[in-house]
Parts: structure tokens; sequence; C-alpha cells
DNA sequence: GGCTCATGTAAAAGCCGTTCACATGAGCTG
DNA sequence: CAGCTCATGTGAACGGCTTTTACATGAGCC
């Protein structure tokens, strides 16, 4: 009973009705399926039960279309950083590492939005609407990072949080690209994509004075491990050099 | 007067006679200018005088003459990382670092190498020379980790080179990826982009308990700056938490 | 000099992107 | 409801690309 609710004549008649979503769809599983170089303007097109000449009454082509697609990523995957933020709850870092699987997942569960905003060679700078969003999207991580930027140990020089900003994005970037998606992720690791951007991720904020001695990931579901944004003070991991963040040495 | 020397009969004669590298020139041209996706067989046919299907008595597709460039730039790129490394001299911080910088002069010096390497979707475990040229190249990285993490200062736990190993590469390649090359490079930054990955990895180091407090990049030629290798011992930065490697807050 | 095989060519098939003239019909206007 | 109009879809056509096939050439060897 599915006829005339959505799909209302899902082919029939001579107009699709809502040919520009069902392209934008089509393309999302291509690109998924073979990535933004494989995916073919034709191939949608058929997906959509349309001919090849259709698509170009709703963009001007094949990178129009592409690019719609960036734009929706990065709009869905600002959604899923500013969940993942939370405004910084329960604490700074804990929310930061948070944003940092975010990001991980949002590479590894929606590759083809992935692949069309960062590898498909789409020039973002082309269409100042997909400028904004990718700006939009960064901005969230910028705000983390102005967050955990201020809670610099007293004493310490405080980071510019642009810097750590730019330095999360490019190791969320890095393993993201490296190893987290499509064949690169047949690459053999010592330990998953998400282990391995947590420990890269702590390890650079102790370099800056944080205190990141905290619990193995994910044990209980969330006891607040310390008192929160209450740094110790010295600026130094408390305590000498705590475990490393990648696990006790068997 | 260049006719003869070495491009022999550059389109006279009916055979080519150095069609293969002139195809891999012309490739790599191609790709430089145009990226891998709008890199062309043909084109390269072109390029090299001879007809559209001549390639294919070298190459069994368009997709081998890619992986051979891959190939190729990761055995340049294994030379440079060697190089850059020289065997850990002065000192490992620094050559550690310098072997951070010929990642990104090589991203950006060779983009079309760099392109068909780690942008070109080509499946690096495809091909089994590929696979080799590839681990060899990771292996500087990853030996230079193995002394790095020697060095651990005493008392902490030493960090597994591996991870090492892999947090180095996730840093460059996500910088080299995002700001250092084509389009990427116009997004407006604080810094440079080798400023940007120096600073990650000093601070990540810093995270690891190595003492990194020393120049602010290049500044004299190359005055060893402490006594190398003689780790103060405390396993945390000498002195309370040094100037950031991002240089003074002004 | 003649053979042979690697290396080149031309032609053709099948795909794609893109454009253009034309067809259809949804929605407004009266 | 008739008729108009314009957004949306079609089919055909152009040029370009990849790849295959049958054929041509000539370099190296006997």
């Amino acid at each position: 009973m599915s006829w005339r609710k959505e799909p209302r004549r899902a082919e029939r008649g001579y107009h699709h009705g809502n040919l520009k979503e069902a392209l934008l769809q089509a393309a999302l599983g291509l690109i998924a399926e073979k990535g933004a170089a494989g995916f073919t303007f034709a191939d949608a097109a058929r997906m959509a039960g349309v001919s090849a000449a259709a698509p170009y009454r709703h963009f001007r082509d094949r990178d129009e279309l592409l690019s719609s697609i960036a734009q929706r990523g990065f709009e869905q995957f600002e959604q899923r950083l500013t969940a993942a933020w939370d405004d910084g709850r329960p604490d700074t870092v804990t929310a930061f590492e948070r944003v940092g699987r975010a990001y991980l997942a949002f590479a590894r569960e929606e590759p083809a939005f992935y692949n069309a905003m960062f590898e498909s060679g789409v020039p973002v700078d082309a269409n100042p609407a997909l400028q904004a969003a990718s700006e939009r999207a960064f901005n969230i991580i910028r705000a983390a990072a102005e967050r955990l930027a201020a809670l610099a140990p007293p004493g310490t020089p405080r980071p510019p949080a642009m810097m750590m900003a730019l330095h999360i994005w490019s190791m969320a970037h890095g393993v993201a690209s490296l190893f987290s998606r499509g064949d690169a992720a047949r690459r053999k690791l010592p330990m998953s994509p998400d282990e391995l951007l947590e420990a890269e991720v702590l390890i650079y904020l102790r370099g800056l004075g944080f205190p990141t001695d905290r619990r193995p990931p994910a044990k209980s579901p969330e006891p607040p491990p310390v008192p929160p944004e209450a740094s110790s003070g010295s600026g130094v991991p408390p305590g000498g050099p705590p475990a490393g963040p990648w696990g006790k040495p068997k």
C-alpha cells in the first residue's frame, strides 16, 4: 500500500514528480559503491527511471550534482558533530574526544558523503553555499577547541584554538582517509581506527598539558571520572607520566 | 640541436622507441594538471604522439598505468624519506621532524605522484609490487618511530612504535591532503602547512614525554641545541611546561 | 635476404556527458 | 471546462573516451 503516498507514481506518468531527490539518492548509492570517480550521471538517471537527459533539468551538470551531495554531507556532518559535542558535556575533554569518534563514525557510516566532501575533487570554494556549509561544520570543531584552549592549565601559554582545531581535523581526516574507508580499511592495523585516533588525540592533548589520564575507552556508561573543568593546576599530567593512552603494555 | 640525442626520433619512425616511459611522463604531467580523475589515457597517447590504441601495448589498461605511477611514486617517496631520516642524525627527534617535513615537501612538490599514491582510488593491495613499494616507504616511518620509541624517558611505558608511526602518518597525510594540495591549499590558514604539521608533531611527541623544547623552526643552520639522546630523565619536559611549539603568544 | 615478433595503426563497438528540438501534462486564468 | 504556459521529460545526435580486433611496420636475428 505504498502507492500514492510518497512515491505517488514511482515510474508511471510522464513526469517523475520528485526527480531531483531521486537523483540525489541514486547518486549517493552509486558513490558509496564505486566512489565519486566511478559514479555516472547516466547511471543515476537510469536508476531513477528517466532518460539520460532528464537530470539536466535539475543540475547544470554532473559536477553540480556532486557539489549538492557534498553540501548536504557537510550539513549532516555539522549536525552529527554538534550532537557529539553536546556543548561540552559532561566535561570538555570527554566531549572533545566524542567529537573525534563522531568524525570517524561519519566517515565510516556515510562513505558516499565523505567521499563527495573530501575526496571527489569538488572545489569547495567554487560554490558559496557549499563553502558556507563546510565552514559551519569546521566551526564546530573550532568552537570545541576554543573551549578546550580556555582550559589550558594556568602557567602554560594558551594554545591557539584555531591551530588546535586544524590539528584535530588533520588527525581525524588522516585516520579516516588512510585507515577507515574503502580499500584503505584493508591495511592491517594493530588497533581499530577509532582506538588509533583516540590515542592520537589523547597524546596530543597531553602534549598541550591537559590532564588525560582517564578511563580506558568505554567501560561503564559514563561515570564522570574526575571533577570536570577543575584542572589540577600543574600543567603537567599529575602523578608523573600516566599510563599511556594506548593501554598498558603487556 | 636536441634532435637525435635522447629523443632520437621524437615522432619520426613507425616505432616510438621509448613509448612506455613517454606515457608515464605524459601521464605524470596530466595528473599534476588535472588530477588522477581527470587524466585520460587518450590524452597521454596524444601527448606522446601515438594513436589511442598504442598504450595498450605497454599497459593492460588505464588503471595499470595509474598503478605504475603510484608504484614509482612510492619508490621516490621512500628515497626522500630515507634521505630525510638520515639514520637519525644528528639526533632522533630532529631527524624525525625532518621526515615530517619531507613528507609534506613530497606531497607539495610531486602532486602527481601523491595523487596517484593516495587519492586516485588505486587499490594498493591489488598489485603486489605496488603494495611492497608502499610498505617499504611506510617502513621508513616505522623504523624512525622505533628508534624514537626506544628513547622513551625511563619510567614511562614505552609507546608502541607501530602506533606512533601510524599516528605520524595520519598527521602528515591529513595536513597534506587537507591544506597542502590543490584547491585545498586555498583554505585560509593562520600558518603554513609545514608549520602546522611541525607544531602538531612536536605537541604529540611532548605528549609522549619526549623533550621537545627546542629551536623555533629554522633559525641558525643546525646548532645541536641540547645534548642529543641524553633524555633528562623525568619523563616530563624539563623546566615545567616549555614555551609552546607554536611559538610565543604575542 | 628473409622471418618473426614486438610495437605501432585504423576502425569499430559501447559507454558517457552534454545539447537541442520537441513532447507532455500540471496548474493557472478566465 | 477550455486553453495557455512553462517546468519537466524524451530521443537523437555530437564528440570524446576506453578497449578490442585485424592489420601494418620494421628491428633484430638467422
